[in-house]
DNA sequence: AGCCTTTGACCAGCG
DNA sequence: TCGCTGGTCAAAGGC
């Protein structure tokens, strides 16, 4: 497996402070009263930040609640990936484990297709559990950022695209979402099961001090259900690898999930192509959807029309990251969304209409290799608002957009870099302008701009001056193991999604 | 009852 | 042939 990969190893030069993920046995107290698998998955982790039921309709409100409510003592995990059933209880209380190891890449994975528009374009990836993570296929990096400005922990999540994608006329699409606030983010949890997503951090104190990461270990909900049926240990590694199968009849689909040597991160691989729709939430089967054989499909293909529009493409891997109960947020949020205006906007701005682009990263996708493109990684991180901002290249502003509920704009950016189409865009939460949050979309075509005085710089540019196929910077990583790199000899990008708490220098 | 996870065993490919 | 590894099967048990 090759990097994009250069993209991972100059990260893991970048000595940017971060929590990781302690040893198995530190892990497993995080998640005590579970087994191994029991632990939540990284998406499910990442997902639970933005359960469904929580009041927050949009990231801002997002922010804006995490805010609210910096700590609680403690978490419940009722991780359950996959359609399964597994739970584990996370406390992660005073006696938690402090000083996590760090382990640059706990991951969640994010389907395949990510849309940054479609992330940001519309509330309900948020208040769905990054349901929205799943969109038609475009593959997207997604990156979520979160971070107390006073504070110095971190945590990161970051998506990553096929990169072994050589061709340097295809696009790349990756998207980054970075979160910054002024207040303790709220720990990823599982939509479905954790509660208290902010327990991750006994108190904004404690945060400061001693920022804490969780690595998830089951895989992503990707819209389709799966059954386990068989686990393998990895030599090497101390977790095992898990294999699944699409539990539609006859479908041939598989997956296969794997973690890194330190456990925190989870590789998941497609093979084959499903022969059938994606299961549709039981929610949506109350409003005309049909079921058949436990899965609920659509039966209105208007409603199918507009989300793909809306980059939430059901029969792709739209839904992917998403435990039933999230995808069912997420068909709320899109029967009722009409902020595909925006993305109707970049078009106009780029003449290259958003679905163009999906349809051809999609063709890239399925035609890069013989296995099925996996998903992109995420990393949720803490950062600084100044590192979201600045992130050492340059950016015009070409447009901003007054979003319902928030008082401040959305701001939309684009590489000044001639021939550069990568574009970024920030939101900023409606209660706290140094909430921010950024998406960022496509890949520079030229390395960082000369540095510029700010030491921030110098850590982010580094690592993204020396990425070759990766255009944000924010996608990389501090995910320094390796995670996430894509195999070139298969031509095959693993995604991986990590799920990261930095380090309180981070921010320097 | 149905579906899922767990887990040890089995099989095939490869060096 | 042997050992290793990856992938899969299937029984048992849980929810």
């Amino acid at each position: 497996m090759s990097e994009n990969g250069g993209a991972v190893s100059s990260a893991a030069e970048v000595n940017r402070p971060s929590i990781s993920l302690p040893p198995r046995s530190t892990v497993e107290s995080l998640f005590r009263g579970g087994p191994a698998e029991a632990s939540p998955g990284p998406m499910t982790l990442a997902s639970s930040f933005f359960e469904p039921e929580s009041e927050y309709r949009s990231f801002s409100q997002l922010l804006a609640g995490a805010m609210a409510s910096p700590s609680v003592p403690t978490t419940a995990v009722d991780a359950r990936g996959g359609g399964g059933r597994e739970r584990a209880s996370l406390n992660l209380g005073h006696s938690r484990p402090m000083n996590l190891l760090v382990a640059p890449s706990p991951l969640f994975t994010v389907p395949p297709g990510l849309s940054p528009g479609g992330l940001l374009d519309s509330p309900a990836m948020f208040s769905s559990n990054l349901g929205h993570l799943g969109m038609s296929h475009q593959h997207a990096l997604v990156q979520v950022t979160a971070q107390a400005a006073d504070s110095h922990s971190q945590m990161q999540s970051q998506a990553e695209f096929p990169s072994s994608l050589s061709s340097a006329s295809l696009i790349q699409p990756i998207s980054a979402i970075n979160v910054t606030s002024s207040q303790p983010m709220p720990f990823i949890t599982s939509g479905k099961n954790i509660h208290n997503t902010e327990s991750a951090f006994a108190s904004h104190s404690d945060q400061r001090s001693q920022p804490a990461a969780i690595v998830v270990d089951k895989p992503a909900d990707d819209g389709y259900n799966w059954r386990k049926y068989g686990q393998k240990q990895v030599k090497g590694c101390e977790y095992p690898r898990s294999y699944y199968k699409c539990t539609h009849p006859k479908c041939p689909v598989k997956k296969k999930v794997e973690r890194s040597l330190d456990g925190q991160v989870t590789e998941i691989i497609y093979r084959g192509q499903h022969n059938h729709e994606r299961p549709i939430p039981n929610k949506r089967s109350k409003e005309g959807a049909a079921e058949v054989n436990g899965n609920t499909y659509p039966d209105n293909s208007e409603s199918l029309q507009q989300d793909d529009r809306l980059n939430f493409n059901r029969s792709s891997d739209g839904m992917a990251g998403l435990s039933k109960k999230e995808r069912e947020g997420v068909s709320e949020q899109l029967s009722g969304s009409s902020e595909d205006e925006e993305l109707e906007d970049e078009e106009a701005e780029d003449g290259e209409p958003e679905h163009k682009r999906r349809n051809l990263e999609t063709r890239v996708i399925e035609s890069s290799s013989h296995r099925t493109v996996t998903e992109p990684r995420i990393i949720l991180q803490t950062t600084s608002e100044v590192d979201l901002l600045d992130d050492g290249y340059r950016w015009r502003k070409y447009g901003q957009k007054l979003v319902k509920g928030n008082p401040h704009p959305r701001s939309y950016y684009k590489c000044t870099s001639t021939g550069c189409n990568v574009r970024k865009h920030v939101e900023r939460a409606s209660t706290d302008p140094k909430a921010v949050v950024t998406t960022y979309e496509g890949k520079h075509n030229h390395d960082v701009p000369a540095a510029r005085n700010s030491s921030h710089n110098t850590s982010s540019s580094s690592a993204t001056a020396s990425r070759s196929n990766y255009s944000s910077h924010d996608i990389l990583p501090s995910n320094q193991n390796g995670q996430g790199r894509s195999d070139q000899r298969n031509n095959v990008y693993r995604p991986v999604a990590v799920l990261q708490l930095k380090g309180e220098h981070e921010m320097i």
